[in-house]
DNA sequence: TATAGATTTGCATTCGAATGCAAAAATGCT
DNA sequence: AGCATTTTTGCATTCGAATGCAAATCTATA
C-alpha cells in the first residue's frame, strides 16, 4: 500500500493525498492531517499534562470531533505497557453473595479508569487457563474472588501481576487482601444465643477447601465455646441452597439435636429454613434457631429475615480497587491486609430456645 | 536503544547481542532468538492453520515453553484489527435474572475464544459513556442485556460495531437480538387460572421504559382477556422485590379485589408473597394466586415455589455468543432475531380461586 | 532590539505480532 | 540426476499511539 503517511522513504512518487477510507475508524494520523498538525500533537491533546498550548488543543479537538475520533487503547496499551485491563475472578454457581460484590467491583474499576475483564471460574483447573489468558491481555492486575492454588498466585507474581484477594488468602506467604473478619460478630451473637437459653448447636459448613467456609468454622466453634454452647453435629454443604436444606436433613440423623444450627452462608441457611418449615414442620424461630453469614440481599426477604453477619460489601469492593490500581502504580510496594468487620443483622431467625 | 532487535539501518555498531531482560516479559522475538529462528516463524506457530514444519514447530514451542512464552494479545489485536473482546453491558441492580445470563453468556464467549468485558449500565446516560469505552477498546462487538437509545444503537452500527440485544429490541429497526416470547404461556396461564375459577386479575407491571415489561404486560392482558379474566386493578413497580411488596399494598386501594396477581418478574412476585403473607396475613394460593415471569433459580425456593414462565437462559446465551460470533466473522449478513419460547414451571403459587 | 530562557511542536522511533512477497528448501516426477 | 512444483522460511512492513530529543516558536528581560 502505498497510501501510508508515515510511509519513511518515498522515493520517486510523493505524498498523495489519502481520503479518509469510507467506514474505516479514524486514526491520530486522520485527525493530524484534517487539522494540519503532526500525530504527535494529537496524541499530546489526549494525553492529560501533555504540554500544548490551547490554539493548538482547540484545533485538534474540533477535528478529533468531526472525525469521531477516541484513542486506540489497544495501541496506546502496546506502547504504554499498560492495558487497563483489569482480571476479575469469580466463581458464579453457588453464591449470589458474588454478583453483588461483582458489580461493584466493576463500577469500582470503571470509576477509576480500568475495565474489568470478567472471567468466571468454578475449579482450580479453569483457574490455570483464566490465568494464561489474562496474561496474554497484558492485564494490569487481578482481583481475584475464587479459586486459585498457591502455585497458581506464584506464577503471577513471577510475572509481575498485581494480586488482589477478595476474601480469601494466603496465610504463609505475603499478599494483598481485602477480608471481613466477623470473629467478633459470631462471638456478639453466640453470647446472644446463651442469653436465649440455646445449649446445643449444630453447624452446616460450607466447602472445607475454601478458606471462607474453614474460618468460618474455626471462629464459630470457638465462639460457642466461648459462650458455653456445645456443637452436637457438623454437617457439610457446598454453599448452596440445595445443600442447606440436604445439610438440615443430615442433622436429623444426628444422637442429640441441636437448637439453633450456624450456617457458613446465607444461601444455605435459606435452605436450611425451607426444610425446616417445609418438609420437617418444625417452626423458625420457635423451634429452631438459625444464624448465618454473607448478609446478601435476599436475606432479609420476608420469608428469611435472617439473622447473620453482613460483609460490607461496598467497602470492600472500593477497597479492593484501590489497592489493585496502588499495586499496579508502585508495584514493590508492600503487600497489604485490609480486614473489615462484620455487622450483625439482627433478623428473626433466632429465638428463645424450646424448652 | 540500541538493543533493537529489529533496528533497520544500524549503519556501524551490529547486532549486539540482548541479553533477555531479567523479569521482561518474553516476546516473539525472544523465542526467535532462542529457537535461531526469525520472529516470523514464531508468529506462525501460534496462528493455527500457518504453514509450519513439524521440526520448526516444535523447535519454537520448546523455547517458547522455555521463555514461558505467550503472544501478547495486545499487539495481536493491533494488527489484526480484531480485539477478541466483546463487551456485555449489564444492569446489576435490580433484578437477579442478570447475573445468571451474565455467567453464562462469559462462559459461551469464552468457549469462543472471546473475552467477556464488563460494563454495568444502569440508564441511557451510563450506556452513553459505556460505548465509547467499548469503542475505544476496540471491542468485537456488544451483547446488550440492558439500557440502548435507538440513537445509541444507531451509533454502533454506524461505527460497524455488532450488536446482539438480550431480551429487548427495536420494533422499526432492523436488529439482532435474542429473544424469549412467553406469550403461548401466558395463554396457557391464563386458561387454567380460568378453570380453577378466578375472574379478577391485578397486573403488577415493571418500568414502562423497559421492552420486555412492556410486552409482558401487554400479552398479559390479551391472554386474561382471551379467558375470559378482567383486570380489575394494575400498578407499577421496578423490578424490585421492594416494589412488589409495594405493589400489593398499593392494590388494596382498588375498588374491587383481584384473586390472582400476575407479576412481571419474579422478583417483584417474591416481594408480593411475602407482603401478602407477612403483612396482609393472606395465604399464597389459597386466598391469592401469583404467577410471574423469568424462572430465576430462587423462585423455586421452598418458600416460593412460583408458578413462573422460565426463560431458557442457557440456550438464550449461547445463541446470543453465537450470534455475535457469526456478526463478527460476516458483519454484513442479515440481522436474526431468534426468538425462544418460554417454559411454563408449575409452581406452587396458584389455586382455586377463593368463594 | 537583541538574546537568554521557557514553552511548544514535529521528527523519528518504539511497543509486539501478523502477513504479502520473494527466496530457499523440500518434494515429486521423468 | 535434473527440472518443475510445492512447501517452508525469512525479510520488511504494518497496525495506532506515545515519547525522547531537537528544532522552532514564544516570552521575558536587559
Amino acid at each position: 500500500m502505498a497510501n501510508n503517511p508515515r510511509k519513511k522513504n518515498p522515493p520517486e512518487e510523493d505524498s498523495k493525498v489519502i481520503p479518509l477510507i469510507k467506514g474505516r475508524r479514524a486514526t491520530s494520523y486522520d485527525v493530524a492531517r484534517l487539522a494540519g498538525v503532526s500525530q504527535s500533537a494529537v496524541s499530546r491533546c489526549f494525553k492529560p499534562g501533555s504540554s500544548i498550548s490551547g490554539k493548538m488543543r482547540e484545533r485538534v479537538m474540533k477535528a478529533a470531533k468531526e472525525l469521531e475520533y477516541q484513542p486506540n487503547a489497544i495501541a496506546r496499551g502496546l506502547i504504554t505497557q499498560r492495558s487497563n485491563l483489569v482480571a476479575v475472578l469469580v466463581s458464579g454457581r453457588l453464591n449470589l453473595y458474588y454478583p453483588e460484590a461483582l458489580f461493584k467491583i466493576t463500577e469500582e474499576l470503571s470509576a477509576a479508569g480500568l475495565r474489568a475483564l470478567l472471567f468466571t471460574v468454578e475449579t482450580e483447573e479453569d483457574a490455570e487457563a483464566v490465568i494464561e489468558q489474562a496474561w496474554q491481555f497484558q492485564v494490569d492486575g487481578v482481583i481475584s474472588a475464587s479459586h486459585m492454588s498457591q502455585e497458581q498466585y506464584q506464577l503471577l507474581e513471577k510475572r509481575k501481576i498485581p494480586v488482589v484477594f477478595f476474601n480469601r488468602y494466603f496465610a504463609d506467604h505475603p499478599n494483598t487482601v481485602v477480608y471481613c473478619d466477623p470473629t467478633e460478630q459470631v462471638e456478639e451473637l453466640a453470647d446472644r444465643l446463651a442469653e436465649l437459653g440455646h445449649e446445643r448447636a449444630a453447624l452446616i459448613n460450607g466447602p472445607m477447601d475454601n478458606m471462607v467456609s474453614r474460618e468460618r468454622m474455626k471462629m464459630s466453634k470457638s465462639a460457642l465455646a466461648k459462650s458455653g454452647l456445645k456443637v452436637v453435629a457438623e454437617v457439610q454443604g457446598d454453599f448452596s441452597y440445595e445443600s442447606g436444606a440436604a445439610g438440615l436433613q443430615e442433622l436429623q440423623q444426628a444422637a442429640e439435636q441441636p437448637s439453633v444450627i450456624i450456617c457458613i452462608n446465607d444461601m444455605m441457611a435459606m435452605g436450611c429454613i425451607d426444610e425446616a418449615r417445609s418438609v420437617l414442620g418444625l417452626n423458625v424461630p420457635q423451634d429452631l434457631s438459625i444464624i448465618s453469614f454473607d448478609g446478601i440481599g435476599m436475606s432479609q426477604f420476608a420469608s428469611y429475615e435472617l439473622t447473620t453477619i453482613r460483609q460490607p460489601i461496598g467497602r470492600m469492593s472500593e477497597a479492593a480497587v484501590r489497592m489493585i490500581t496502588e499495586r499496579v502504580e508502585r508495584p514493590d510496594q508492600s503487600h497489604e491486609k485490609r480486614v473489615f468487620e462484620g455487622a450483625v443483622i439482627q433478623g428473626g431467625s433466632i429465638a428463645r430456645a424450646p424448652s
